[in-house]
DNA sequence: AGGGATATCCAAAGCGCTTTGGGAGGAAAA
DNA sequence: TTTTCCTCCCAAAGCGCTTTGGATATCCCT
């Protein structure tokens, strides 16, 4: 249907080699004669064809990825919305996609495979974990990567974006001890991801700046779903000396949380302030809860975007630094945080 | 590192066109000699260079999806898992996914483009509706497609893998009809959907030929999220005349019905009957509740992988036949049901 | 004016596969 | 015996791109 090289380049009088280097930013290429192939691909809609690029660089222009089959994980509301940021910035740049789902004992192999069948040419990971062996494994492959995510007491240097979790939960922690509150309790994802052990250590950083300790009672690691949410907040608010604050994982738990909070006819913001972190799930807007919520705030599907970028660069200029990206959450105040209550 | 087709054909002291057609099922090549082949390939390992195949042959040997980012989609857990089916056997076949979200109102776009691109040569499609429109949109293009699920009043023929739902439902019913229920409540997925509409329709049917009927009061329609199926058990529960038996459209609505039921000091299989319909969640399985769950069952992991077989092979032997594959529901029967209680 | 850079461009050789268009040899038909 | 037909193979031509190894022309220096 559309034009191919050999074409356009008769279109324009010239050879397909100076047109394929127009194309592909090569020097010997003179500026105007750039131009005019620059402007014939614009009027021709001319789009190389990714097979032919395929056998003739050896790259294979699709990036892999190791699905976790583990519980608690492909089932999550997370992982869909990031994998649309990764799908739609692939797609723009006319990437595939391989999509392989794998139990964590078969991972190690999986990886291996794909590294070698020459069908992808990047690797991504994510749900990074404390000491996370698999850091280790994918150095140990001949083609790039990226994580989503910082394993902990790792000390290689690899590859990875992140958020600052711990930033991000010391600020809301600080935010809430600012406010006179005290007790404060934390619901947070599971205990050996590395994300919740940060946010974790976040929180009781900021407790420790100001004298306070963080109570063991007042954290709950769980899978980020409502119901969980729920559970942990049920429980916290039977306890004899309560908390005046909660810090939620994810917009999910806040959503069973505050659920268990208004049944316990407590009000929000009054009576009990709640930050959460928000991922940016579109269904789930913090600005949309009855009372909006105070949120530590980064796209999730952002995040996808940018790793599916670092991914394609790699692989297009294979410039194999370490790039090391940390984002900051923004902590964005609303109607769910206010002062603590008086005794 | 691996052979190519060259090397292969000079060890075998054969053309490269005998040797391809040897791995390509021709007929002109002396069966004794297709042996060799097969037996040359075992001891080389070797693998066919996709990109030189799609060059050659102009098939992407790859398919596209449309994944939907509408709210309550690709949040799903069933999602997840239908994804790992399908791709495990893509993986196996050496296809690549092209994963592209879309919203809903660009649908027709994103279909058109991936069609267009050249890059995918079948294309998947889920979430069926009633009378969706989707099914002459993808008619209308020049690559084959399967859809997950059928719609409901579109008379088109089209190729479609889609389980008995009305069927699975209306054995449950009679089941519990047999036991003596009377009153029947259902927690349905979304109202558009086709797959509940089904559902509902095959319970309907039951009553009716019980000379029952359906009430209305006794179905909720919602995302298949276990906060749902908490909320509409307990309203159920609360009603007047509250149902003896309830069916469920997922084994996640089941685990908040559940405990909904726990929670007004009912009991499962005594008190109250229920039955969902199990997609086979692997971290979700029927037979672990404190009560083990009868159900309808039907692998969702399978019916990816079955669709993901069938697209593959469309592609390979571009056999046109809209193959209509319905697949029957198992109706397992654990400790949830028995017998009604007497008034 | 002659020689070496420099700037631009091109022809042609692959990349690894499929497929077209035969061609040799033996069996069957005439 | 000659002709026709299969059966089984092969050489070679692409598929559409990148890249190597020059070519040609222009320009600057000595």
């Amino acid at each position: 249907m559309g034009v191919n090289l050999k074409q356009l380049a008769e279109l324009l009088g010239l050879s397909q080699t100076t047109v394929s280097r127009a194309l592909n930013g090569y020097p010997e290429v003179n500026a105007e004669t750039r131009q005019r192939v620059l402007q014939a691909v614009r009027e021709t809609g001319y789009r190389p064809n990714r097979a032919a690029q395929r056998l003739a660089t050896g790259k294979a222009y699709s990036i892999g990825m190791v699905m976790p089959i583990a519980a608690g994980i492909d089932s999550d509301v997370h992982f869909g919305e990031f994998l649309a940021g990764l799908g739609e910035e692939a797609v723009k740049h006319d990437f595939h996609f391989v999509l392989n789902p794998s139990a964590p004992e078969d991972e190690e192999a999986t990886f291996q495979r794909l590294a070698a069948s020459g069908n992808v040419d990047a690797l991504f990971l994510a749900y990074m974990r404390a000491n996370d062996p698999r850091i280790a494994m994918l150095k140990s492959l001949p083609i790039p990567f990226v994580v989503h995510g910082r394993s902990i007491g790792e000390t290689r240097d690899y590859p990875f974006l992140d958020i600052d979790n711990t930033g991000a939960f010391y600020d809301a922690t600080r935010l809430l001890i600012q406010l006179g509150h005290q007790r404060i309790a934390l619901i947070n994802g599971p205990d050996y991801l590395s994300f919740s052990i940060r946010r974790q250590k976040g929180m009781a950083r900021a407790l420790a700046e100001h004298g306070l300790t963080l109570d063991e009672a007042l954290v709950h690691h769980s899978l980020m779903t409502d119901e969980h949410g729920y559970r942990s907040m049920q429980r916290f608010l039977q306890q004899p000396d309560a908390p005046t604050a909660v810090l939620c994982s994810s917009t999910v738990l806040a959503l069973g949380a505050v659920r268990a909070i208004n049944q316990a006819g407590l009000m929000i913001g009054r009576d009990i302030s709640l930050i959460a972190h928000d991922d940016v799930l579109p269904m789930l807007k913090p600005e949309n809860f009855s009372v909006p919520l105070t949120t530590t705030r980064s796209s999730l599907r952002a995040a996808g975007g940018r790793i599916a970028t670092r991914l394609i660069a790699g692989i297009l200029k294979s410039g194999d630094h370490p790039d090391q990206e940390l984002w900051r959450a923004e902590l964005i105040v609303r109607a769910s945080t206010g002062p603590a209550p008086q005794k």
